[in-house]
DNA sequence: CACGCTGTTCCGTATAACGGAACAGCAAGA
DNA sequence: TCTTGCTGTTCCGTTATACGGAACAGCGTG
């Protein structure tokens, strides 16, 4: 196994991401590394200004902003996919005035990447980069109802692992949703992920029909109940094939 | 100087999202390494995650969303400015029905970290982790002015050296503005920074008085004449007056 | 005052990372 | 077609480097 010391380094830089600020010692005993090991890699990153400490008597280590100047530029990787979108998330947007969200999948999470206010004043909130589980979210079920089988029992096998805890949804059931979300061409999320927040979402293929990503409409109960998921999923459904339509004509 | 290999994975990052999508050799010319150890970092880096590779006959590297997931948590550094800072930005946006932004600095840069929408249709858009020149901008002039002079000067010392280039203000200019700003409190940018675009900024001061951040109202030239910044710079003003009390109380 | 915890430094050794060289595959040019 | 120049990839020997144990200093608690 190669350059140990840069596997440990970004497993340093993870670490501290869930649980910053932390110390050295607390990073060492949660990657199981030594002390010195752990130290060295901090001040190496220090020296890098990928982190930096608080300088209190003993110190804690935090993300510096290099950090997200560099992981901001993940977002343009996907061929562009998020300037093709965001105008027809203008559009999506204009049409149900509510809050307008661009996710991609990352193992079994779905990423925020771009986000798009709602008009009216009371609005969910969500900070770009957020994580939320891919199994409790529209845009992850959208975009797993699309997904490669082999791709999709990989995912199936991690909520085998979990189902029950964490409000984790049966396995059955699941895949009874999926396939159903495949045949509709959208999801629906009822408060499953965040209370107070219903979504709908429709997966974005690319040229081969894999789905890259997904668009969500979010808003309180109150102003999305289920019906209503139902009546918009028509303008949710037809963002993400223009936005399809953006990316095979992009590359 | 230790961890060689950790340093060069660094580079290597910032280079593939400078530059991405990237190839091996690319890379190995910009940094000045060998072909072999670029190579080695890079396939180490997709073996965390960190990066992928389109597979394309000729492998070419860009960012995974595992960068994003990590970078987006540096906003979170700054002793929870961004929570602090979002509800006082959803007043401001009521009050102006403008684009609020906030903003950190990174030597010689202003890095955009959280950002609410205007109200109106026609509106500025940037991309969170986006990064613009201190010296060009309304958030970077905020933040300067309450520099501590030793910092103040270091910044300074880097416009000296780039003044006149790439639309560069004058070195005894700039520090008559900064000037101006630290005695009004709020700076303002017509179009210094991208065109079609006006700004009023104040910095966000923390318990010691260092200017951790900027918040700014930006639109269009013809909703934000210079009459209009000067008008609203009250709100603005008033805006980062509470995150600042907010960050004391916070920590 | 000892104990447990911080963070930090030193050091010997094992190993891992370095770059040169060689190879395969593709594209443009002669 | 055959060359030239670029890709990316692999192998290998040597050197330098990253490892963890042990020891140290500083602080708060029992």
């Amino acid at each position: 196994m190669p350059n140990q010391s840069v596997l440990v380094a970004l497993r340093v830089m993870e670490e501290i991401a869930a649980h910053q600020p932390i110390g050295v010692s607390a990073v060492a005993r949660a990657l199981g590394i030594s002390k010195t090991t752990a130290h060295r890699s901090l001040t190496t990153l220090a020296g890098a200004g990928w982190i930096s400490a608080s300088n209190d008597r003993q110190a804690l280590w935090s993300l510096s902003v290099r950090a997200l100047l560099v992981g901001s530029r993940a977002v343009e990787s996907h061929a562009g996919l998020r300037g093709i979108a965001v105008p027809v998330m203008e559009d999506l947007r204009r049409t149900t005035e509510e809050t307008i969200h661009l996710l991609v999948r990352d193992r079994a999470h779905v990423v925020l990447i771009e986000r798009l206010d709602g008009i009216k004043p009371v609005r969910v909130f969500n900070p770009l980069g957020g994580r939320a589980s891919v199994f409790k979210t529209s845009a992850g079920k959208a975009i797993l109802s699309r997904l490669p089988p082999d791709d999709l029992q990989a995912c199936l096998d991690v909520l085998r692992a979990r189902a029950g805890q964490d409000d984790m949804p049966s396995y059955d059931a699941f895949m009874r949703e999926i396939d159903e979300v495949r045949r509709s061409g959208f999801a629906i999320n009822l408060a499953g992920n965040q209370p107070d927040v219903h979504a709908v979402a429709a997966p974005i293929l690319d040229g081969s029909g894999y789905p890259v990503a997904a668009v969500t409409v979010s808003s309180v109960p109150e102003r999305l109940p289920k019906a209503t998921c139902h009546r918009i999923a028509t303008f949710v459904v037809d963002a993400a094939r223009r936005i399809g339509v953006g990316l095979r004509a992009a590359g």
